[in-house]
DNA sequence: CATAACTGTTACGCTGCTAAACATTATGCT
DNA sequence: AGCATAATGTTTAGCAGCGTAACAGTTATG
């Protein structure tokens, strides 16, 4: 039936939905529109919430390993983390051994705000995927990081 | 084994490669940066090949109908169908009975652009795969293109 | 110790989109 | 028939998210 459905598409739009990349993109714009739903009550975008989870998951995290990890430009992290430290939850500290680096360490705030906010996307994940099994799900997240250190790597 | 790699990502990153938004992002990221530079040498950007391909497969389709189906703004896809008439890949035609819409056709120039364009995205989605199965590729597909329409009917 | 490499930061610009407004044409209601 | 409502293509303006290039301060490396 998969196939049933993949070849009505095929002669409907030209092959375009058996284009991985096209279906990626359609998917993620779906998906961080809701995203950005979820957390635009809180005043925060995805990356400032991508930041914040970094900084929670390692404290003293380097801005430098930040934007490695999120795949974005030092220069672009520094209005996240601005906007991050305007809000009071994180803050920017010297390292003793280091004098170039500024470590984000979450403030208290930060954690509570984090909390709460993490509870809302883990109710949008739950949301979406409502009707997909444990297994479909799961299958999801493993295909895709392969696929990404697959590209990454190069 | 699959637990595993989740737990230790959790450990690593504070949960955020168990996210399915964020690994969707940074997946796509990828992907649309090595379909940008199959098109490159071609002149076409990823929004420019859909907007064709929708063309080729349905020609007569109007850009009404085409910005639907990309899930973009009516005004966003005037500049892609003049750029892709200003190479003459495309053609706008009136049509008889609604004399507001203008219907997309393929020039045969079009059509031959496609053809070898498309052979070298097809190359890149096999070279992406390379390391996946056919079961595993397939349920990409279907599970990205279930999340997209649990989505879009919201 | 000189050269290279790294960190955070700023300034600038590009690209791809949205939003709002408009003219023209179709459709639906009554 | 007449009038409100909606749809199509288009222009203009603007914004958000990126990247690039350059910079000063700091550390690593030969």
């Amino acid at each position: 039936m998969a196939d049933q459905i993949e070849d009505n598409a095929k002669l409907r739009a030209g092959q375009l939905d058996g284009f991985i990349g096209y279906n990626l993109k359609r998917a993620n714009l779906l998906v961080q529109g809701a995203t950005r739903r979820v957390l635009e009550p809180h005043d925060l975008t995805p990356s400032a919430f991508a930041t914040l989870s970094l900084v929670m998951g390692r404290p003293g995290i380097t801005q430098s390993e930040v934007a490695r990890q999120l795949g974005i430009e030092r220069s672009g992290l520094v209005a996240l983390v601005d906007k991050l430290q305007g809000r009071g939850f994180v803050k920017r500290e010297p390292v003793p051994g280091d004098r170039r680096v500024q470590a984000l360490h979450p403030t208290s705030a930060g954690c509570a705000a984090y909390d709460v906010v993490l509870r809302d996307i883990r109710d949008l994940e739950d949301r979406m995927f409502k009707d997909f099994s444990e297994q479909e799900r799961g299958a999801l997240l493993s295909i895709l990081g392969k696929l990404r250190t697959g590209l990454e790597e190069e």
